[in-house]
DNA sequence: AATCCAATCTTGTATATACAGGTTGTAAAC
DNA sequence: GTTTACAACCTGTATATACAAGATTGGATT
């Protein structure tokens, strides 16, 4: 977990901001103070103070310090690869998965040019709906490489894919791109999701991408309008 | 411009990058090698090629070096704050902004709300409409401040208020938070823009901070449902 | 020919130091 | 009392150095 020290600095930081314990506008020990009660260098505690400041946990001040940002109203998933699952443990709500499809096929003319695939290769694929509180909310089609990803079992499925791939195929995910776009719905989503009486459903596409840059993975999510938030932190510029 | 030197090696590579003079997959010079070449040390260049990795230009494997990543393919805004003007000049297209209202007014309960205000003071509103190929596309309700902007003219929220605000201000904008969600459309929405019969719209609001952590504008965007994309670049874990 | 290993590239982490420049409070000067 | 100057903090930038660890290459050994 806390393999470096400045690792361990920001998870410290990074768990006591989210769980309240250090409240919006606190000041944070200076980053002498820090080296200093961690035993560590200044440009170590920077390593973890900048990192906490790109996360939009706290927020640095020349000639002042840094001070706690209020995460209360920033709200999560603060950008990043957020997973279905971690989201939902935070909510706290009633959520079920249901899989639809969790299996090996053709790839079809659509789904290699998201891949990348030049030839019409095998993909590994899997349907699921997510059920909150009583209601199909969401649709999640992902379309995995064979290369990488041979099989995938229910359980892997029912639960968190992410958790399966990184501890145990230990797949080095590097990075992710996110469209989001709004589109008609289809009669797939009406039949397989609570969808009332929508036209249109926010289609969310997903690339991930592992360490090599190869593109092994591509997800459509497909989210009910009405259900459907989007939270994302930016800094003008670098600080 | 280039007042550091990491941000100089950024600029330099983040131009060859997005001009397409360096392609996806090219190796860049290793940091040594950077190093020498810029006369500088190896930690600046390491700063400035973990600003190229944050923001999706290249990226790094130990042992290995530095790669351009493809971004044609991430298309942009690669996250970040973007403004309508960036955005459309990038594009090429034809497009106008439409100034519907441009002045100070009382603030309402929901704007107070949004802009953290505890009385009802004075805030200026201004309400302009992006119409792209002839279309009013975009409905943007700006709330500002007024101690930090008592007025604006019309020249300025035609064009763009961010450069006014930055440029001629000099105000220290520092980071933003945006909300995505979709909504019903409002009688407002079906009388300044050409909605088509759509009955809902993509409602982006942003919430604009500066470097004193004090909220001084806050955004409503609203985009016609076909025309809206959002793309954002995230990574898993810091490299 | 295949295997192993060491040399040598690469990036990642950590430390120490120096100076620039913003912020704040205090003491001296007016 | 007000202003000015300065010292003592703070973060930002830059440099030099050291070692760890992944990747690659080529040569020696098997």
């Amino acid at each position: 977990m806390n393999k470096n020290i400045y690792m361990h600095i920001y998870n410290d930081y990074s768990a006591q901001i989210q769980s309240g314990s250090l409240s919006a506008g606190q000041k944070l020990p200076s980053e002498n103070e820090l080296a200093e009660a961690y035993g560590t260098s200044r440009e170590t505690v920077r390593k973890a103070l900048h990192m906490l400041s790109e996360n939009g946990y706290i927020h640095k001040i020349k000639g002042k310090g840094s001070f706690v940002l209020d995460t209360q109203r920033m709200s999560f998933p603060v950008s990043g690869l957020v997973t279905f699952k971690e989201v939902s443990e935070r909510l706290g709500r009633s959520v079920r998965t249901i899989v639809y499809e969790n299996e090996c096929v053709p790839s079809t003319a659509e789904i290699a040019r998201c891949l990348q695939l030049k030839d019409l290769g095998p993909v590994w694929k899997v349907v699921r709906a997510r059920e909150i509180e009583g209601e199909k909310i969401i649709l999640d089609k992902d379309y995995f490489l064979t290369t990488y990803v041979p099989s995938l079992s229910i359980e892997a499925a029912t639960n968190s894919i992410y958790e399966y791939l990184e501890q145990k195929l230990h797949l080095p995910i590097s990075y992710a791109k996110k469209e989001i776009s709004v589109e008609e719905v289809t009669p797939e989503d009406k039949q397989l999701l609570d969808l009332h009486d929508y036209q249109h459903i926010v289609v969310v596409r997903n690339y991930v991408y592992l360490v090599d840059t190869t593109l092994f993975q591509y997800t459509e999510s497909r989210h009910r309008l009405d259900k459907f938030q989007f939270v994302d932190f930016a800094r003008r510029v670098q600080n």
